[in-house]
DNA sequence: TTGTAGGCGTTATCAC
DNA sequence: GTGATAACGCCTACAA
């Protein structure tokens, strides 16, 4: 008989006694004899019984795992998160499904079908954007699920998100304090409330200096290495005057810092490159960025869930964690 | 009611049918009138029905689920090789709960646990190594199983990985070729079988030039940047002399040039760096390296493990993946 | 073509 | 302290 076949029934037939004195024996639950409960657990120990969670999860409506779904699993923020989500999933006996949502919206549906399915009690997701905001159809599942990463306007989700007003801001104004006067702004196209915050911390820096945006210097391209090389690349053709750059992400600031080193201007003394989210490599190029707490984002979404799983929080939660600049030697 | 709440009991009442008639019509099956499947259908359709797979995995003994366990889900190598795996599960209407078993027995032990409470249909992993192989311990479970990125002597368990000999040799002798006399590598711990054939690779393309190999230029250290970073700087305070260094993967190939950098060593010029893996970061800053097809990697595994699942293979596959030399600006 | 009955492995309720 | 029984939701014989 292969371990895995074993059940309860059978450690009850062997040890002479019911299969819910068994149970109880497993589960650590009260009015159990000590000396039953040390012979039941011993002879589950030598037959390598493994309790079978789906059969449990069927009759306690309780599966103990959680749906995360990313855009893109392979985004290096998105696997610092996947991270804290992880840790914290595991310190709580929880399991974690994960999807990579391809940032398509028929997968994302799809995606979550299949968490209904196997419902899963709780679901952790970065959703889909393209310019609308479709999300709202997509959960009308009895699922509790918390927001990551992301802020929608007039829906009572649970959220947790950086404080990207503030980074745009920061980082806005370290250029101009350091002599940034055609500041160029490369977003990115289907983040409309992340980018739009970074675009108002970079306004606000603007507006304390008494400076004025100069809208020709705002762009937004794909999220991708390749397009911020070419759209620098671009600039430098095309001769647009600046003298920084903000970036949507580090990813981006990569590909201007290639395209800039391979047109042999100076960094910082001709162009300041500023990134965001400060991943792990960032630090080996020595660029400047603004750090959001990726691995905490992870983790204390997972706590934000957990609570509306067991219902301890009935109100909504919109958690807005701090950013910081860290200042290395691309500015 | 809650949409989830419904079952096919529910549907049967409404319909005026038996459970298993709706049964039937859920899942596709011949004997059944194409009118009441159709109208079944619909009802469900406007219940909002969502299948229970807790439920059907219970009675049909497979979950549709398998299980990923690597060592660090944050090293951009597994990165890849997860988005492969995920594509492959997707596509077969499977799904993968991960864990990160952070490096350590212990953990791996408890995951591997958790994955035979839970049922998964089979497991993708990457087994932990610490001198020690004791890997053939921990998996005695009845599940199939296949191992990604590493090799184990004396067990017959599933394999796939990349041809590190080779990516060894070609990396060494690109070295040479263009004129590497002392070629430092800079090997990491705990890598048995991979950074011993990266090694092999190095003997060997040592051996076709009528080199011998100075052993006083071979290291290990953590797999960490700042590890890397560090020993590079020792190197340079030590003036060990070196004209090259084949580094064991990208991560601390970035640590290498960061150092050498910062002590104004030109590179190539002064000293050759050469990688391992072709992560993403890899092309930006123009590290030359060793590729591996990582997605592959995953992508075939899913497949390999499918095919144990679904018993259509009995023999023991040892898959190994062709690399190839990726030359940039640093040699 | 459809329905009945039983069981997958676990846990909760209730009685003893 | 322990056991019998039912139930979680689904699927598969088998019977009708």
């Amino acid at each position: 008989m292969k371990k895995n076949d074993i059940t309860i029934k059978d450690i009850a037939k062997i040890a002479g006694v019911s299969i819910n004195t068994v149970s109880r024996a497993l589960n650590n639950k009260p009015d159990i004899n000590i000396k039953t409960k040390k012979k039941i657990l011993e002879i589950a120990k030598e037959l390598g019984y493994i309790k079978n969670i789906t059969a449990s999860s069927l009759r306690n409506k309780k599966t103990k795992t959680i749906g995360v779904l990313f855009k893109d699993i392979t985004n290096p923020f998105f696997v610092e998160v996947l991270k804290g989500i992880e840790k914290a999933t595991k310190e709580n006996d929880y399991s974690l499904v994960l999807m990579d949502v391809e940032n398509d919206f028929e997968i994302e549906k799809k995606s979550l079908k299949i968490m209904a399915e196997k419902r899963v009690d709780g679901i952790l997701i970065s959703p889909v954007r393209k310019g609308k905001n479709n999300f709202k159809k997509i959960i009308n599942l009895n699922i509790p699920y918390v927001i990551i990463g992301d802020h929608f306007e007039n829906i009572d989700a649970d959220e947790i998100y950086a404080n990207d007003v503030k980074g745009g801001y920061l980082a806005t104004k370290h250029l101009i304090e350091n002599g940034g006067k055609n500041i160029i702004f490369l977003s990115v196209k289907n983040h409309n409330f992340v980018s739009y915050s970074r675009f108002l911390g970079y306004k606000k820096a603007f507006e304390e200096f008494n400076l004025t945006i100069n809208k020709k210097l705002i762009f937004e391209i794909d999220e991708d290495v390749n397009a911020a090389y070419k759209k620098t690349i671009e600039f430098i053709d095309e001769k647009i005057s600046f003298d920084s750059m903000f970036c949507f992400n580090d990813i981006l600031a990569y590909g201007v810092i290639k395209a800039l080193r391979e047109n042999n201007i100076k960094i910082p003394d001709d162009v300041m490159v500023i990134g965001y989210d400060d991943i792990i490599y960032s630090s080996i190029i020595d660029l400047t960025t603004i750090r959001i707490p990726k691995f905490e984002i992870g983790y204390r979404a997972f706590h934000i869930l957990l609570d509306k799983i067991n219902n301890k929080s009935k109100e909504i939660s919109k958690i807005i964690l701090d950013v910081e600049l860290v200042k290395r030697k691309t500015t």
